[in-house]
Parts: structure tokens; C-alpha cells; sequence
DNA sequence: AGTATTTTGCAACAAAGTTGCATTCTTAAT
DNA sequence: ATTAAGAATGCAACTTTGTTGCAAAATACT
């Protein structure tokens, strides 16, 4: 049994091949995409509308998560094993959006670090967001 | 004099009827707003064409920032004095998403902490935005 | 007040996202 | 292996969101 097919298993979804496609360019990409960069790999083979399905399907399972922009593009990334495994699904590490080349990188080994509230809110998500330029495009 | 006034005159913008109305329509805001919820306070008033070029108008003047969100609807909120004033801007406090009520509040006294990014990574921007409830749902 | 410049509204368009329904594919049980 | 039930897909139609060019109106400056 493929990669692929594990994951949709364990996820009890049924395996179907335009699922199969789009959880292997999230494998095989090193950055988040968004709906249109997926669009643009695959939209001759899948239609539009299963591609939004299917983003809604990987997210509510917790097999991808999504990372809030300035932009009106929202883009996913792959949750790694940790995430993907443990029930509630929990996002904890920096993502990193590099103004030359547009990518979107999730810094798994960056921690979130916690802050203060004032008093009566009550934290249950967080999400950072840094921007500048990626190792890649530094040199 | 008005407060309006003088806010579109320091940004050196000229002083028009839809440019007050909606800059009002922040300052009566305890809330950031997406271009959404200003288009229904006003389109009545105004073309939704020119609601989207005063918005832009006022981010590039710093009179308003934006804030990420995770669900295609970017949300502004005005910036604070200090904000306004100082002629680079940065935005440099922890907005709070609260999944009750919907709003997205500027916690303006809560500062956006640093984190160390890994080698090779210029950092530019950092933003936050943490979810949960608001002080005024969690009673 | 008059003129140059800016802003607005309109129209037309492009892109992004949603919904219902018929058809096809998966799954699981015989 | 076959088949029936349920789930996923594709299509069409539609809604919402955002953009662009241009003429008309408003603003600012002298």
C-alpha cells in the first residue's frame, strides 16, 4: 500500500485516484500551496469543484492545515506526522512566507512561543506568520 | 476640523465624501472590518469599486493594516496614533480572533514576541493572530 | 472663480467559490 | 466475484469577489 493510500485509510477516506493526485503534489511540493497552484497542476485531469472538495475533505480530516495570508489566498500545507496522528489536530510551529519567491514554508522546527492574554480571553489557537526572505533566496 | 479631516490631511489625501464615511465607519468600529462588512454599511452610498480603492488608498497611507485570516476575507483595522504617525509603519501587536462573536480585535497593548528563525532566513514582518474567545463572550 | 488633477461611478469583465443533480466509482457484504 | 448502498465526481448554472478603462464629477490650488 502506497503513502498516499495510508494516509487516506487512516484518515477513513476512500481512496479515490484524484484524491490520490492531489495529496501527492502536497508529498512531493516543499512549500504550501494554494487551491490555484493545485489547479494549475491538475486541472485537466480533475475538475475545479473536486478540487475544493477535496481541500475541505483534507482539511476537516486534519490532513492538511492552512495558514492565514495578507492576500485573499489562503494556502495549505501538509501536516506532518505528529499533527496527521494525534487526534486534535494542533499547528504549533512558525510558517515563513519569503517575499522573493512568493513561497510559503512551514518552519516545523520553529516553535510558537506562547503569549499573555489580557484578562477574559481565552486562547485556543494560534498562528504566527513571518515574513522576509528564505534561506534559498538569501544567497 | 474634523477628526476624519484631519486624519485624510496628514496622509496628504484629498477629502472626499466616501473617504470620510468610511473611515468613520472604522473609528465607530471596536472591531477590524472586511471589505464585506463595509460594503454593507454603505454600498447603498457608494460604488463597491470605489469602497476597494479607498481601502487600498488608506493601507498604502498606513491609515489602516491588515490582518491575515485563515478564510479569504482579509480583515483592516485602523492603525492607532502611534501607527499613524510614525511614517514607516509597523504593526507590531497580537490580533485575537474570537470564534463567538467572529470579531477580530487588535490587542494593542499585547506585542507580537520575537522568535529566532533558522540560519539563512531574513526576517521582515512577523505577524500573530490568536483565536479563541473574547472577553465579552466568555461572560 | 477657473483650471489641473484626483476621485468616483458605471459597465464590462475576470476570477474565485458554491450548489444541485445525474453519473460514476468505492466499499463492504454476500 | 457480484452486487447493492453509499460516497465522490463532473457538469452546469450561478453567486460572490475583485479588476480595469473611461467618462463625469468633485477637489484642491492659484
Amino acid at each position: 500500500m502506497s503513502r498516499v493510500e495510508s494516509i487516506l485509510k487512516n484518515s477513513s477516506l476512500s481512496v479515490t485516484a484524484s484524491r490520490k493526485r492531489i495529496l501527492d503534489i502536497f508529498l512531493s511540493a516543499n512549500n504550501a500551496l494554494a487551491h490555484q497552484d493545485i489547479e494549475i497542476k491538475c486541472a485537466d485531469e480533475y475538475d475545479r469543484v473536486t478540487i475544493y472538495r477535496t481541500l475541505q475533505t483534507f482539511l476537516e480530516k486534519g490532513i492538511i492545515h492552512n495558514i492565514p495570508t495578507t492576500d485573499n489566498a489562503v494556502r495549505y500545507a501538509l501536516c506532518n506526522d505528529a499533527c496527521i496522528s494525534s487526534g486534535h489536530h494542533h499547528d504549533n510551529h512558525v510558517h515563513f512566507l519569503c517575499d522573493a519567491c512568493g513561497k510559503t514554508l512551514c518552519l516545523d522546527e520553529v516553535m510558537i512561543p506562547t503569549v499573555k492574554l489580557p484578562a477574559g480571553y481565552a486562547m485556543k489557537e494560534i498562528n504566527m506568520v513571518v515574513s522576509g526572505t528564505c534561506k534559498t533566496c538569501k544567497k
